[in-house]
DNA sequence: CCAATTCATAGGTGCGAACCCATTATTGGT
DNA sequence: ACCAATAATGGGTTCGCACCTATGAATTGG
């Protein structure tokens, strides 16, 4: 009475969406716990991985508004985690830089997504894991040449 | 300046999420323009794939609350696709019957569902989307053991 | 040096999804 | 015959997410 119509789990999108959303519930209630979202985390990730930004390239780099980059790095900076300051160049641009505690945080949350990813992974060996990664990534890099294209 | 943090890319959670997310909201708005949302689809596919369902039953196979059934439905049978009528043996329930049409809506659906499909897997060749089914049915199979088993 | 543009910021809006509660009809048990 | 449990329904709430607009400060181009 509980399985799910076979038409369905025929077409691979309806898995992807459906495995990805329950993906996507577990680490942000996981991120919840510690009082952070999924974009504080995405933030501290593109300041950790490639330096400072100024607030319009991160909006664009995580394709987010930067009116919400605004907000996330409100709450970012109360705690510590970045800090902000004029770029001297041009003072219309503020500069965001990781902090240590920032770093100190984001490997926290890196290591609860990793706990997250072993329960939802559960099923697979390490081959698979590792097919699974290689697949997906090439779907996103495809994804995400499209949406940056259309600009 | 529009690449994606490394970090991130490295969480197969993260590019799972991610890409489920691009393959909804297209899928969605595919819909739309049918006026259909997915559980509209849903619903016709379990009703497909299973028979007539009381709707206290099509909410628990698909997990979706009861009184939101009820919508769904409201929209179906005004579109001709379901029809409801009493349980004679139990007139509480009311059992729920897809129709000519609304098979006719869901073949309908599914094919533009492979199309969006078809986009959201362009890079990957018949083998490949073969073992990404097979994976994500998996994964899939093992989520939705382990919310079951929670009841 | 003025006008148009860019950037950060604050505030508000719309939408869909997931719940939750109260009501009414019907049933099954005692 | 009565009472507790179950079904469908209608109503409303909350929440997160994406988006949009206006404003002020700073810069750049003609």
């Amino acid at each position: 009475m509980h399985e799910t119509p076979p038409s369905l789990l025929a077409l691979t999108t309806y898995l992807l969406s459906r495995v990805g959303k329950t993906a996507r519930m577990r680490i942000t209630e996981r991120l919840a716990a510690r009082d952070v979202r999924l974009w504080h985390m995405a933030v501290l990730a593109a300041l950790a991985d490639f330096g400072p930004h100024a607030q319009r390239d991160l909006a664009a780099r995580l394709s987010i508004d930067p009116s919400d980059v605004v907000k996330v790095l409100d709450e970012l900076a109360a705690a510590d985690h970045v800090e902000r300051a004029r770029d001297p160049a041009d003072r219309r641009r503020v500069v965001v830089t990781i902090t240590p505690a920032g770093r100190t945080a984001l490997a926290d949350l890196t290591s609860e997504a990793s706990a997250v990813q072993e329960g939802v992974l559960a099923p697979l060996d390490e081959d698979e894991r590792a097919r699974l990664h290689d697949l997906l990534l090439r779907l996103f890099a495809h994804l995400h040449e499209e949406t940056v294209r259309e600009r």
